[in-house]
RNA sequence: GCUCUGGUGGUGGAAUGGUAGACACGAGGGACUUAAAAUCCCUUGCCCGCAAGGGCGUGUGGGUUCAAGUCCCACCCGGAGUACCA
């Protein structure tokens, strides 16, 4: 019977669908295990071959493990929030759930044909309300707690409430926006507007003034990367920076606790290198540098937020963060941002006039311009001094905008001579430089003939009083430890990781739970919603671009206010600011909704709670999750945050969220390419017989009329009429295309679908296929040229058992069959499928070679095929007399009797040749060795007849030996 | 600039420090066939040689080792992330 897989593999994808084949249970005896893929963006392009390579290889990982008798996790969803679908609604007037539910319907018919293990019964969506009612509560839940640094851990504002009724601040260290200090007086005379817009610098979910991307003309904030020298990409409209009210994450109380998570991850080293830099820690100390004033002028606006709060003295000081405070001693001026406060009032009147102008000058700058001009020095001297707290030198003021406003605090000591950009800005304002690091305590030299700055970290202290001499770790030390002492400082760590940006002003995404409630005092405060009311279901709007008077799309909406009375939402109009109120306007972004989608696949219909401790408390978390690592900085780390809320919410039962973390490598495009000669526009000339490059234009040819680089000319005639004449110049009777790896994209005609590929091979050939082209990890060109020996593969993989099966003794398969197992378990656990492939062929070939047809042999064969080849693995199964699906067999075990024993100390390579290692006394001679082998050998039945072919005998006990 | 990755035939890629190039594609030759497709067999890193055989080979240069694609040092080239982060 012929291999055919276009009947196999519906058969078998509809029983597997009808008998629940794939359902997962929350209860068992069996060892738990969860595999998870990135959940997709169902765009309306569907699904590309680079989608499904991380499918499949989670796939084969998630049988696997089945067939070792784990329960098995293994779910699949829709990240349907996002911006294309509303982009097409805007431009079709289509509503994004139509076409959300599309595309859906598409991703769920392609991936169907793949043959996946995953349990559909658990599928979330993103924006099914059954979903989002739990991403909104968990944002509720984020907005009623505040993070305390002394717990390091979460808890309810209502105990700050407390705290702050009996005591104020006093004693409090809990992350904020803006460090605080009152009373509990002052707490207590406070209305209810000013008391919660002090519990709103608390909130891990806060509502702040926030700079943004202003579009008037489009009528949304773009981001930093959609703005060039000022324009809108798009349109070329003006745009401005502007402090919006945006909601926020305060993801930067979790920052230690996010880098110290990674320590107990299974994750790749350069993903976990991704995300420390990105988090950004670093050590160093904040002092504060008192202001070169006259004694009796202490009030300085901007000043007193700077003052040590454990120094009684009224020195106007500011202050600083340094990651070198072992070259205080080399600081020849001070920068601070243009933002800074303290500009303004230390200013000297003969430069006013210059400050004031480059402080506009720099706040129009866009980010961009900023960024891109970061070689050009600019900036200008306030006429104010510092004084060096431990020189007691005075050192003028700059500002600069190579100082950041985000950063620390936004003003720095500057030492020219060991800090690159330092150095640059002394050179362009002509500033003195002064060295205090060398390499050796005597290599001093004059800055001014320096060439660049000495950044490194390393050698020892000179010129730096009661440090000099000293190496710069312990010069770092003893210096915090002066400023301490002087009660001027103290050791701090800085992350570059900010505060997460919640709020779109988009109509596709979850709703914030969130109202706009009026006080006595005429101020709004933001309320939530109770959490019973939840879900707030996404209102239908007339339109999906923003209003006219630049309100987020939501403004369209009629039925968009909330009755506190009826605790439902009711028509806009009715808001009369006493028991009706405006809702918020702001969606949520695209990881609002994935970043806690995996703990509701543990529980997907739970109607109750997010999902029941029961169920996180038998999965647990994700053991090993699939997906690019693309998603370094965004998504891995706002699911890492989410889960460790959920986990000092006492929910979630992990800290970390994803145990074992592979990425896929991308799979690029590999584009084709006919050469049409620049001399005559109808001639087309064979790759190689092209003489010169220049002679010829390439032009994208569809990689689907191209096969082995081989151009199909009659297709090519039909796909592009206006070549329907062209004359081609062929190389021995094939005109062959040149190719270039580019993104695979519609427009160069390299995008492979897999749906093709299937109708064409077959899915467990399209499934092998995709492993066989590389290690998973890697990135890699899409390329169809070796699909035919896949397919090839299957086919004698499927004659091998095309005769039945015996119960025939057979020493050799069974050798063979040992050998294979013992390599594809161990290559499942690298998770390197590629190499399984090829021990699956090299088996097959070798089994076919002696007609080997013992059941003993072919059976546990199929099993190893299973999760590489579900549907003929299956159908083989079936036809051996199995009644239960192959899905529940048991994983066969290696058993080395077959192979290599006692004495002889393995590995055994299977290439067709075996090598093993004897060990021998240190004093053995060529001699001992050769008899060594020679005793092995005949000690050995299943070595038969074979004679070793080569030795190699190398002194030290050791000898290999080739058969 | 910094950090992380990778560099092996015509191609994709194999090699717990132990025969480098498994397996596959492509290419060349042959069998079967009226013919083609399909299938099967042989050859295929480079150089010298009719051959047996010999020499050279994992980006470059050093080093460790009986033994290095693999470990160490320096450099060159590609890919990714990040970027006035003090």
């Amino acid at each position: 019977m012929e291999y055919n897989f276009g009947e196999i593999e519906p058969r078998w994808q509809k029983r597997w669908r009808e008998d629940g084949v794939y359902h997962v249970s929350n209860h068992s005896d069996k060892p738990h295990y969860y595999v998870l893929d990135m959940f997709p963006y169902p765009s309306g392009a569907g699904l590309h071959v680079g989608h499904p390579l991380g499918y499949i290889a989670s796939d084969i990982y998630a049988r696997y493990k089945r067939l070792r008798g784990y329960n098995v996790l293994h779910p699949m969803g829709y990240d349907a929030y996002g911006l294309p679908a509303e982009q097409y609604a805007i431009q079709t007037g289509q509503h994004p759930a139509v076409t959300t539910e599309q595309n859906i319907a598409r991703y769920r018919e392609q991936l169907d044909k793949i043959g996946f293990s995953f349990d559909w019964d658990r599928e979330v969506r993103t924006c099914d309300p059954r979903y989002y009612r739990w991403t909104q509560w968990t944002f509720l839940q984020l907005f009623k707690h505040y993070y305390d640094n002394t717990l390091q851990k979460a808890m309810p504002i209502a105990k700050l409430e407390e705290r702050f009724a009996q005591q104020g601040t006093e004693g409090l260290d809990a992350s904020c926006t803006e460090p605080m200090c009152f009373t509990a007086e002052e707490w207590r005379a406070m209305g209810i507007a000013q008391q919660q817009k002090v519990l709103m610098n608390y909130r891990l979910a806060y509502l702040a003034d926030i700079p943004v991307n202003w579009c008037a003309e489009l009528g949304t904030v773009l981001a930093n990367d959609e703005v060039v020298g000022g324009l809108s990409v798009r349109g070329g409209y003006p745009v401005e920076r502007k402090l919006m009210r945006q909601w926020s994450l305060r993801i930067t109380a979790y920052a230690q606790r996010l880098v110290d998570g990674l320590e107990q991850v299974d994750w790749t080293d350069s993903l976990k290198e991704i995300q420390r830099n990105w988090i950004g820690r670093s050590e160093g100390a904040a002092v504060w540098f008192p202001l070169d004033v006259p004694a009796n002028e202490n009030v300085l606006p901007g000043a007193q937020a700077y003052m040590p709060q454990f120094d009684p003295q009224p020195v106007p000081s500011f202050e600083i963060f340094t990651t070198r405070p072992d070259t205080i001693f080399g600081v020849t001026f001070m920068v601070l941002c243009p933002e800074h406060e303290l500009i303004d009032s230390i200013t000297t009147d003969e430069q006013r006039q210059q400050v004031q102008d480059y402080v506009a000058w720099a706040k129009n700058r866009s980010e961009r311009e900023r960024q891109a001009e970061v070689k050009k020095v600019s900036g200008v001297f306030t006429g104010a001094y510092a004084v060096n707290p431990l020189t007691e030198e005075r050192i003028p003021i700059w500002v600069s905008d190579y100082v950041l406003a985000g950063y620390g605090t936004g003003a720095i000591m500057a030492v020219p001579a060991h800090d690159s950009r330092d150095f640059a800005f002394a050179r362009h304002f002509n500033l003195p430089i002064r060295q205090v690091v060398a390499m050796e305590k005597d290599a001093v030299s004059d800055p001014a003939t320096w060439s660049e700055s000495m950044d490194a970290k390393t050698g020892y202290s000179v010129n730096s009083g009661f440090v000099s001499g000293m190496k710069v770790k312990d010069a770092m030390a003893a210096v915090i430890d002066k400023i301490e002492e002087m009660g001027i400082g103290h050791r701090t760590v800085n992350y570059r990781l900010r505060d997460a940006i919640f709020s779109r002003q988009r109509y596709w995404g979850e709703p914030f739970p969130m109202y706009y409630k009026q006080v006595d005092s005429g101020e709004q405060v933001a309320t939530p919603i109770p959490e019973e009311c939840l879900p707030l279901e996404l209102p239908e709007v007339s339109e999906f671009k923003p209003t006219a008077t630049g309100e987020p799309p939501l403004g369209h909406a009629k039925a968009w206010a909330w009755d506190e009375q009826k605790r439902c939402v009711v028509d806009k109009s009715l808001v009369d600011n006493k028991t009706v109120f405006p809702l918020e306007l702001s969606t949520m972004p695209g990881f609002a909704g994935s970043s806690g989608y995996y703990l509701r696949y543990m529980d997907p219909l739970n109607d109750k709670a997010y999902f029941s401790p029961e169920a996180v408390g038998y999965w647990q978390n994700v053991d090993l999750y699939v997906g690019g690592a693309e998603h370094g900085t965004g998504h891995l780390i706002y699911a890492r945050f989410w889960n460790k809320f959920l986990f000092d919410m006492g929910m979630a039962v992990k800290e970390e969220p994803f145990q074992r973390l592979i990425n896929q490598g991308m799979i690029q495009g590999r584009s084709n390419f006919v050469y049409r000669s620049k001399k005559d526009n109808n001639l087309f000339i064979s790759k190689g017989l092209i003489k010169d490059m220049a002679e010829v234009t390439p032009i994208h040819v569809d990689i689907n009329i191209v096969n082995n680089d081989v151009l199909d000319v009659e297709r090519f005639r039909q796909w592009r009429p206006e070549y329907a004449e062209a004359r081609f110049e062929l190389e021995d009777g094939r005109y062959v295309c040149g190719w270039e790896i580019e993104k695979m994209s519609k427009s160069m005609y390299n995008v492979q679908n897999p749906d093709d590929l299937v109708a064409r091979y077959g899915a467990d050939t399209l499934r092998l296929y995709e492993m066989f082209l590389g290690p998973v990890e890697q990135a890699k060109p899409w390329d169809t040229n070796g699909i035919e020996g896949v397919s090839r593969f299957l086919k004698k993989f499927w004659k091998l058992y095309d005769g039945g099966v015996t119960d025939d003794e057979n020493k050799e398969g069974l050798k063979i069959l040992h050998q294979t197992i013992k390599k594809i378990t161990d290559d499942i656990e690298r998770f390197s499928f590629n190499t399984s492939v090829s021990t699956f062929m090299i088996c097959t070939n070798r089994l076919g070679e002696m007609k080997c047809n013992s059941r003993a042999v072919l059976e546990p064969l199929v099993v190893l095929m299973a999760p590489f080849a579900p549907h003929i693995a299956e159908e083989l199964w079936h036809q051996m007399g199995h009644t239960t699906t192959v899905c529940d067999a048991e994983w066969p075990v290696y058993d080395p009797k077959y192979l290599v024993e006692d004495m002889v100390k393995y590995p055994v390579q299977f290439n067709g040749k075996m090598r093993f290692t004897i060990e021998l006394p240190a004093d053995a001679t060529q001699a001992d060795a050769l008899k060594a082998v020679s005793e092995a050998a005949e000690g050995r039945k299943w070595m038969g007849d074979a004679q070793p072919k080569k030795v190699i005998f190398v002194p030290k006990k050791i000898i290999n030996i080739v058969l």
